[in-house]
DNA sequence: TCGCGAAGTGGTAAAAAGTGGGAGAAAAGG
DNA sequence: CCTTTTCTCCCACTTTTTACCACTTCGCGA
């Protein structure tokens, strides 16, 4: 399981450190390649590589005929790339998903789950306002979470 | 599986050089041969050729009578044109074609399983703000894709 | 507090990929 | 049949990518 937020910054090449403690889960799993794509909301998702095989199949079984599901298709799939980590447990960010996600030289690292989630660092900041904020005024959570946080 | 997103451009003849990493594979698959066609959405199709024999096949045993079918074996099959990659891995994109999408100069090509879609970059780049922009309204997504996207 | 090892960061050089142009061949049109 | 245009193949230059190396910084233990 993958989890915990790490701030790192990419270097003029692009690339991007994989902090040193996920190393051996992800070498592990998939000797070191994974998956980074885009996300609906600006963020970029870096799978490793068998789970994204996985997720791109199903997707790409669905029928491409329906709006929703052509614009997954070709929004995940269409950006998905597939990197290998280097001597140093870097990989690179290629300038598409860069500019995708707005992310310059600070990013925010976010385990979650089979992934990770990569933000531009302002835009996390943000959101993260943005969350609590939401929370403060919309008062009551749905019960399922509600039970959930004890 | 062919997959990402890469900014191409097309130089003053019309060609487009296929992004290295893709070459091997369609030149094992088909020998550098591929077919480009027309897309619903203004953008071009590019499949290797035997993927194209054989969608083109099921394309045209479907009944003509019926006016969506027939659309579909009009424009897929009308605007179909094979082409051979040349010693630059380049591929020659016909000036119908490049018409039909609007391509200039810059371009963005996608992987799409066993396809690539080629569009003009603005366009693109509309239709994913398109995309974004949905997802923010829309706010859920249908019930299958929600349990894709764990 | 100092030293050692690990992790992070940045730079360099060689190779590969991308880009553009030109000459010859084929095709189209007068 | 000749002229003009378009197409295709090939060559050369420029840019990007990638692999490797070196230095700095951080954290832990002695």
């Amino acid at each position: 399981m993958l989890r915990g937020a790490t701030k790192i910054s990419l270097d003029a090449k692009g690339r991007m450190a994989i902090p040193a403690r996920y190393r051996d889960e992800i070498n592990e799993r998939s000797e070191g390649r994974v998956v980074c794509t885009v996300d609906l909301d600006y963020c970029l998702l870096i799978y490793p590589q068998p789970d994204w095989e996985d997720l791109e199949r199903r997707l790409m079984r669905l029928p491409g005929t329906k709006p929703a599901n052509r614009r997954l298709q070709r929004l995940m799939v269409g950006h998905a790339s597939e990197q290998q980590m280097d001597g140093h447990g870097r990989i690179l960010i290629p300038r598409e998903l860069r500019e995708f996600a707005g992310l310059d030289k600070q990013a925010m690292l976010l385990g979650q789950g089979s992934k990770f989630e990569l933000w531009d660092e302002s835009r996390w900041n943000e959101k993260v306002d943005g969350y609590l904020a939401a929370d403060a005024t919309a008062g009551d959570l749905p019960e399922e979470l509600e039970s959930l946080l004890i």
